[in-house]
DNA sequence: CTGAAAGCGCTAACAT
DNA sequence: ATGTTAGCGCTTTCAG
């Protein structure tokens, strides 16, 4: 058995070789090519190429593959041909309904090529968002998805070095690694207050999160950076802009800021929440306290989320298209993956706009 | 270069080989051995077993793996182990923070083990359910983790075929496929029936969604159908049960159905929606239809989502511990891909139990 | 249209 | 403690 058998004879060896391993093994492109006759390469056709290969001989193959029930290897098959067919998407958290949108929308464009998207999800934690990197890696995928514009500086580099394209969904990077498809958080945040101001209220509040180290959420504090310098061009006081709790912000939230924020500041006339959930905790709270909105208190949130559509009153939001970002972005990958299309750093901006509903009221003058 | 070298000299062979090709090539242990001056046997060794590798030696090849930013290959490293590292998660659908709980739990503990988790979504299509499993088979999970009791026939096959573990989440299946850890739908149904029940109530209706071929929530049916069973039981009539619109369920699915049950039958008393998203749904209608819950109609949902906690009056609903269901899959699956542990199928019941809140009140007797 | 050769990047199983 | 051999299951390349 130590003996060199003819490397031209390899193929016809497939029965000594795999008469020794034990019955109930998964089938292999080998004992396909055995039961139908032909060499391992014409299987492999028949799988990718199948117009290339005689009718008849394709019949037989198929035939073989069903009645072994055959699955291809696609590790095995990447290591050969070295592409892995698939992208991996990095998210802060499954939970939230836009970010679903965008994975959405990126697996319907990816479809069409065949992509798999692998998606992780990171807790808004940038240390686990270097971790999940570092592990996609090296599963080697032909693209990758990071959520919003702000890493760890060892993460970026990790992915230069593997030299593999890189898109930033969900925020516009100042400097981005390559690629970005999203929109801007600051602008959302002076959009906001602009639309506040523009129905004539001048005791405005916000409501984000604080950083806590690691965990944060970078494109809600964009938000509020935004909110703020816009009040700041009105001559409006900041003083209501309340940073308070860790991310990810949610409705409990909502409700204990402004729960906060009223106590210190009765007079309050309107206030942003850098995310729809801690807006409709605000609502509710308001509710419960017998704080009239839009009556006394007008509330704005942001991402357009279905409960805010559903309570009482409505939700005034701003709203972005994340199923279209989703599919922007994987119109994007399909160029690169393909290498067609520039090698210039793209940045899509998809915009935003302001959902008015019934939150949000005229100031009375 | 068609002389064949012998092959003790196959890795001294390297540099030649790797001459040929372009320069930035990704650096693969193979440039790592050679710059640290061992085997690739070594360089693979300090990386999966350390403590077997002389300090100095170690030292040298870590220098070199970060000198070149090397990143193994796990397709490549599989291919050669036959283990892949990582396990399947198919789930309906990414919105719903309970299956977002579950595959916390399961990466919290597959994690100990250094086992990824793949996260694919059907939403609630077994066609897609079918194809996403096709697809992840291919690259050979070790084990794979499917939502619900049921499937398609030829995708159970499949299954059975790949000779993997498999494990059914979120439902407790009659017959299951091997293993499974959930609890009872039908359970759930009875239970929310008998508490609706034991508080006095007659006119009692359920809201559901209706099955659309493929397209269906089997486990909110589930629900729906022990909800039925129970109010016969008690000899109570089951004309207020309405199954409406397609899966998922959601708001405006709930606000839309009260709404044709409130005008079908204005004496109805309380309401069971298969998810707190419809229960939701039906406290904002009658908010709106200034139908006083729980004064005129009491509401019970399932699933405890946050936002049932958050509303006015806030939800009652039954709760079960997602989180720890996931955990429960991670330590069970943890031992299949060991092969640890019983061949026994096992089925393991988490449990479920009524939250009591403020929508459902005692019936005026 | 089909096949043989060669090897993707890695590791199991033996050497030494 | 380290190296050598052989091959995982597939595809590329080239020959016929």
């Amino acid at each position: 058995m130590n003996s060199r058998i003819p490397s031209r004879e390899r193929d016809k060896e497939d029965d000594l070789q795999r008469k020794r391993s034990k019955p109930p093994q998964r089938a292999t492109i080998r004992d396909v090519a055995r039961l139908s006759g032909v060499s391992r390469m014409t299987v492999s056709r028949v799988l990718s190429e199948p117009d290339v290969v005689l009718p008849a001989t394709r019949e037989r193959v198929a035939k073989a593959i069903a009645d072994l029930g055959y699955v291809p290897d696609k590790a095995a098959g990447s290591l050969a041909s070295r592409r892995t067919g698939f992208i991996a998407l990095i998210l802060p958290t499954l939970t939230n309904s836009n970010f679903s949108m965008v994975a959405h929308g990126l697996t319907e464009i990816l479809r069409e090529r065949d992509y798999d998207l692998l998606i992780a999800y990171t807790d808004y934690d940038l240390a686990e968002e270097e971790r999940q990197l570092t592990n996609l890696l090296a599963r080697r995928p032909e693209a990758i998805v990071l959520t919003g514009a702000t890493h760890r500086r060892s993460a970026v580099l990790s992915l230069l070095r593997a030299d593999v394209p890189v898109v930033e969904i969900a925020d516009l990077p100042n400097q981005p690694i390559e690629h970005a498809v999203g929109f801007s958080n600051y602008e959302v945040g002076r959009t906001a207050a602009r639309h506040l101001i523009s129905k004539g209220f001048k005791r405005i509040g916000a409501i984000a999160s604080k950083n806590d180290g690691d965990i944060c959420d970078h494109r809600g504090e964009e938000r509020v950076c935004g909110f703020e310098d816009e009040l700041r061009l009105s001559g409006l006081s900041t003083d209501l802009v309340l940073r308070n709790g860790r991310a990810p912000v949610s409705y409990e939230h909502g409700s204990t800021a402004i729960g906060l924020l009223l106590d210190r500041a009765p007079d309050i006339e309107a206030v942003f929440a850098v995310s729809d959930l801690s807006a409709v905790g605000v609502v509710m709270e308001c509710q419960r306290r017998g704080v009239d909105v839009p009556g006394r208190l007008s509330v704005m949130g942001f991402g357009n989320f279905d409960i805010g559509r559903e309570i009482n009153p409505p939700l005034t939001t701003i709203h972005v298209d994340f199923h279209a970002l989703g599919q922007r972005a994987g119109r994007l990958l399909l160029e690169l993956v393909a290498g067609t299309g520039e090698d210039a750093s793209e940045i899509i901006d998809v915009g935003l706009s302001v959902v008015e509903r019934g939150s949000v009221r005229e100031a009375n003058v």
